[in-house]
DNA sequence: GCCAGGATCGTCT
DNA sequence: GACGATCCTGGCG
């Protein structure tokens, strides 16, 4: 089976957004069809990298096709894959896997049974493939990684865009990607679709 | 089924 | 000392 190698990632974050949706992601036993992305550049306030560059945020200036791993609100690892050439600070943020292989193990590192809730959110698939803050610069093309491309039985999936979920900063920007009709992206509260700065607005 | 609130800690001001 | 690219639980209808 071919894998991706660091060329594949050398290449527009939007590209590389989109075109990973359908590809397949093992770590270790464990692997999914990813199904659900969301797009960082330096230029988007969101982006970890629009301050500059950090100790922190290192990695996401490096080479493209290593992965970016921090912790969120204490809790989760979220994992992202570094795009664009080195200099270029870009990642693209995995929110949502189908599971496809090492469903066993990921129900026990998660605690549930039901299928969808292994890996429908960033938070939820890294403990599921069992990716932490270890693995922060590690690269994707490389053991306990392995990328695929999307099989035949993927043509024809559409890719559908829309706003990016659970940010407070240009949350507006479309740079979300799903594969259309999945069961298995993340199912975000409305609240989080709603324009930026009416968040609360009062009911009644 | 929907919503509000809490958990928890690395990073930056 | 404040703030998240989140998830889960409990209370209510």
């Amino acid at each position: 089976m071919r894998e991706l190698g660091h060329e594949f990632f050398a290449r527009s974050v939007h590209e590389v957004a989109h075109d990973l949706v359908g590809c397949t992601l093992a770590v270790g036993e464990t692997a999914g069809k990813i199904v659900e992305t969301e797009a960082y550049d330096a230029t988007d306030p969101a982006c970890h990298a629009y301050i500059g560059r950090t100790a922190r945020n290192e990695v996401l200036f490096g080479p493209p096709g290593r992965a970016y791993v921090y912790l969120s609100y204490g809790i989760h690892s979220l994992l992202n894959a570094v795009a664009e050439p080195e200099g270029s600070a870009a990642a693209v943020l995995i929110r949502a896997l189908e599971p496809t292989a090492g469903i066993e193990l990921m129900r026990e590192r998660r605690g549930r049974d039901e299928l969808e809730e292994l890996c429908s959110g960033p938070g939820k698939l890294t403990e599921a493939l069992g990716v932490g803050l270890d693995l922060n610069g590690a690269d994707l093309t490389a053991p306990p990684f392995a990328l695929h491309p999307p099989g035949r039985s993927w043509n024809g999936t559409a890719v559908i865009t829309g706003p990016r979920i659970g940010i407070t900063k240009a949350a507006e920007l479309p740079w979300r990607y799903c594969a259309a009709g999945s069961r298995f992206v993340s199912r975000p509260r409305p609240v989080s679709l709603q324009r930026p700065g009416r968040r609360r607005e009062a009911r009644v």
